[in-house]
DNA sequence: ACAAATTACGAACGTTCGTACTATTATTAA
DNA sequence: TTAATAATAGTACGAACGTTCGTAATTTGT
């Protein structure tokens, strides 16, 4: 045992492991179909051995959740955060979250998955769901209002418009990567993706005076 | 039996009362959860009767698809077609499709939902579900084509671009109603649809000359 | 090295799954 | 009305479901 990971003990281990085949499993087909005994032939574990690890079926799939967001997290959300406030973290968000069901070896966003198979199922799981996307929500929100301050969006900037349409062109772009299986997802969506900004890119101060009412109410 | 529905038979009869209890349920809990046992007991039958009306589950789940669909055209892209071509026919398949799946007593687009639950798993649902989206996506195409054609549209528009975000419009609306239960879903949807067509709108005659030279390769 | 605690297993529970088969009832055509 | 046909119910099946429990194996702290 070295250093490093002195403090994991086996049972935190396998509990990856499983969490690992877990996520893959669930972005394949949904969480609905993570059973305990296709997990445990998976894993190489006995059905209890494995069910052990979690009370219930409803705590594997919001442990599996937690995990997919947490890489999410890991791999898109807080590098992101490394880019300087305004368009650039923006752009940094988006590049990583449309890359990182690629370079992870899952087959679709695990959160993006979910929101759709619990949206009309209450319980804790949509209630999992529901949090997670409002964080993430949220998070976008906010890197849209730094971008305002900053002077590179407009000051009428809608942001909670701005997340509304950037979670459409990802969700468009999952649909065309893994139902049309669309070698050009990623093309079109940076063209979404550019559209939307330039949309809210400030306008340039010596061209202002010609548009300075903007249509808006109040 | 009166003439008007003099052909239909007793076995259509409750196979259509199958399909919409189907249908219903679906929407809710996804295609998976379209277990024979749940769905005789909503309809009243027995298993085997329910059974008998489909050669197996997959048969069930891709005609309970396929129903929705029909719907779907039914409602929202028939009637679009009664539009003039072009921008007015654009809106009317827009608006009917925001509309739809709230004038019918469906939680969520079956279609959709059956999009995001299928795209990874191959086999003949994934199969059908690609067709009849393939399907809507070259209606769509088309009708901007024609939006181009009538000169409303800019000539260099990127038709499957415009499909591309339309979708995701459509996406992001559903999730705001169905996850996040946002009163404002069809606000943002609106914007967001205003928004990608006044970015595809020809540019009006007399100020064509100051943007002769569009950013686009080839 | 040993005792204590954690982790995994095997077997079995009752339920529900999808799917056969056979019988019985409704519907239809003559 | 009756014979033919279609539609539904009944019953049973093996498999898989989530879950529990007692016990064996392994890791851990000392």
């Amino acid at each position: 045992m070295n250093a490093a990971q002195s403090k994991i003990t086996k049972g935190e281990e396998t509990r990856a492991v499983i969490l690992n085949a877990a996520l893959r499993h669930a972005s394949v087909a949904g969480y609905g179909a993570l059973t305990i005994g296709v997990l445990a032939e998976q894993t190489g574990m006995s059905k209890s051995g494995l069910f052990a690890h979690f009370g219930s079926k409803e705590d594997l799939q919001i442990a599996t959740l937690d995990e997919g967001v947490r890489r999410f997290n890991q791999f898109a959300f807080v590098p992101a955060l490394a880019a300087p406030r305004g368009l650039k973290r923006i752009v940094a968000l988006f590049d990583n979250w449309l890359e990182w069901t690629r370079r992870s070896d899952l087959a679709a966003c695990p959160l993006m998955v979910a929101s759709t198979e619990f949206d009309d199922c209450d319980g804790p799981v949509r209630d999992a769901v529901v949090e997670h996307m409002n964080r993430l929500h949220l998070g976008i929100i906010k890197a849209v209002d730094m971008a305002i301050s900053s002077g590179e969006f407009a000051p009428d900037t809608d942001s909670e418009q701005f997340a509304f349409e950037l979670f459409g062109v990802i969700a468009s772009c999952y649909r065309s990567r893994n139902l049309f299986r669309d070698q050009n997802a990623n093309v079109f969506a940076q063209r979404a993706f550019a559209r939307l900004v330039k949309s809210a890119m400030a306008v340039p101060q010596h061209k202002t005076l010609a548009k300075s009412g903007v249509r808006r109410k109040s």
